[in-house]
DNA sequence: AATGAATGAGGCTTCATTCAT
DNA sequence: GATGAATGAAGCCTCATTCAT
């Protein structure tokens, strides 16, 4: 159709802007940041930018929300696909793990996002909030199940499912940092084996 | 002597300033803090910042590096009252856990603050990442010797200290997230019984 | 012939666009009007206005002289018609009370026009202007050869055709606006009769 | 007081800001105004127009009220010092014209904002038209008493009001374009005969 | 001829910093 | 030392106009 070329082109359009703007939102932050630098970034002019989105806020939210989705689609077939409790978790960490290695500027953009928003009060992005709850939701349903599947101790699952969410981002920044020289399998086993058996002897 | 009664004043304004400071950049982060805001709250006019601090810049650093000299000196003062490798950890996170308790701007702007510089890049606050630095290697250092001694698993002992500490900041922000309902010394219990144990049974 | 059809089309757009340009600059004025919502009201692509008219401003003054050369006609028929000078000036004021009444649009604009013109110096419509003057100088050249006949005072027959076309201005802002309740008919008495009588006994 | 002296200063750069607001607006129409000229007429940086008003638009409202009101309380003290309607009449056209002569850019302004306004409309200045209003309303109170006086002959004394209204406007603005080359003194005269007698005989 | 995506100049506004008092 | 009025650079966004399709 005359219309399915047209929609291509700006389909096109739409995803040079958000990746445009992940790296200059990345490396800048929101503030920072400048509709003249994703523009130029992205090679087209100011206001083109416009066209495709109605303000700085709504590409930020946009960006953010896209890996957001993306990355929460990847966890749950993931964890779909894991059968033990185990698995499971595993799965979780890899998939986050892997995609974020991947996805350097999402993940930088997520951490500033989570730290500007500093427990809540920031202004943008309820969404990532959100996601980051669903995500914790869903490990927190694995680990209930565990529980009373007596696969893992009985522990406060919804803190221990936090705790877990945050180490990924913990072993995520090392890596991005450089801190970090083991492979990614090794930092995967690493974070499950810490995650399952603590640090201390039996 | 006529000089100290000044010092005296001086460092005492050069303190409100910095607790005006704390907060405000807690609040809104540092783009959206204005000097005109901290000036405010500061109660002293805009014009006097700048007599005692250079620049914008250097106010939120001065405020972010002392709080972080203030952790830091009263976390290694905990771990040198304690003795055995799961006291030292214990104790790690329970002065962290209190500490920023009391001082929940003080870890509103760190939390900013490392997602701002996302993975290392950020402008400002070289000393921040140092301290960071500074208390994973003492955690580090707990462990390895608790390694040598066969208090806990022959693990990667770095890796494992960067976990702890995001663990303990995980909870930490929960905790001012509101999310928490434990008291804060089970929530202590919880993240040493955790790191100690693991998840899994045995 | 091939041609006639062809500019049968244009002209018809021409007068669809001048139309939409009407509604759009009397409702917002020249600079709050977009040539987008032209062109959405015209029902036309915005790069189609350029097409018939080479900018805003053209669309503008085009729109504005139009009717008001209308108007013009109008009144020069009507006062041909008349006989005496006070069925002349009567004539004129119903004729444009009658045309307003129905062309509420371009009275907007011109009153916007004459207001951003104030006293002659606006960027826009000359024509405007001049078609004014012409108006005035018709009433003038009515009220000259009444002082001559006798028909009324002595008076600055320019001025005095100034402040009828005001007068008459005045009356259709009110109108537009609602706060008279009079019927068009009593409004054109009261004008008359004040222009003729005045507001003294006698 | 040291207090004074600021406020003197104060009250002076918001005059000065004032001034140059009328000038510019008067001279270029809202939209066409740029803060960049007022600021460059005042004298003073761009930024600083923003210590004495929020915005274009409240310069605008403040700059055209306060000669709004000015011109109207010398209007009502004028016709308070005027014992006879005939007097008060001519007082009123009087005042508004001399008052005009002097201060040209309020007229230019206000008339701009009465062609902008358009019937009502307009998003500004509602205090443009409650002054307006006002003036006519006083207007209108001395024409009813003088009709019940038998003064003036029985007619709808709203309506003459506002017709008197806008035959001043209508003078003040001839005057403006220099098209009248009468006196002041003339054309209030005319202005007054014109309204009191009617252009007809007897 | 018609379209509408793309452009980029230009406007309002904010705010860190300076400096005369 | 303290003040806060003044500055002006810089950013977001709008919209008239162009031009490839």
């Amino acid at each position: 159709m005359a219309r399915t070329k047209k929609d291509v082109v700006a389909e096109f359009r739409r995803a040079e802007i958000l990746d445009a703007a992940y790296r200059v939102f990345a490396e800048r932050g929101f503030e920072q940041a400048t509709m003249a630098e994703i523009a130029a970034v992205a090679g087209v002019a100011k206001g083109t930018l416009y066209l495709y989105y109605p303000s700085k806020q709504d590409i930020y939210d946009a960006a953010l929300r896209q890996s957001a989705v993306d990355v929460d689609a990847l966890t749950q077939a993931a964890l779909g696909r894991a059968r033990t409790a185990s698995e499971k978790i595993q799965a979780f960490i890899e998939t986050k793990l892997r995609y974020f290695e991947e996805h350097r500027d999402f993940f930088r953009m997520s951490e500033r996002e989570f730290g500007d928003r500093a427990c809540g009060r920031g202004p943008h992005a309820k969404h990532l909030d959100e996601l980051r709850l669903e995500q914790v939701k869903v490990l927190d349903q694995v680990l209930q199940q565990a529980v009373r599947r007596k696969a893992i101790r009985p522990i406060r699952t919804e803190a221990a499912a936090s705790a877990i969410f945050d180490l990924t981002r913990s072993i995520v920044m090392q890596r991005l940092r450089g801190a970090r020289k083991a492979t990614l399998d090794d930092d995967i086993g690493f974070a499950f084996d810490l995650t399952w058996k603590g640090i201390g002897y039996r």
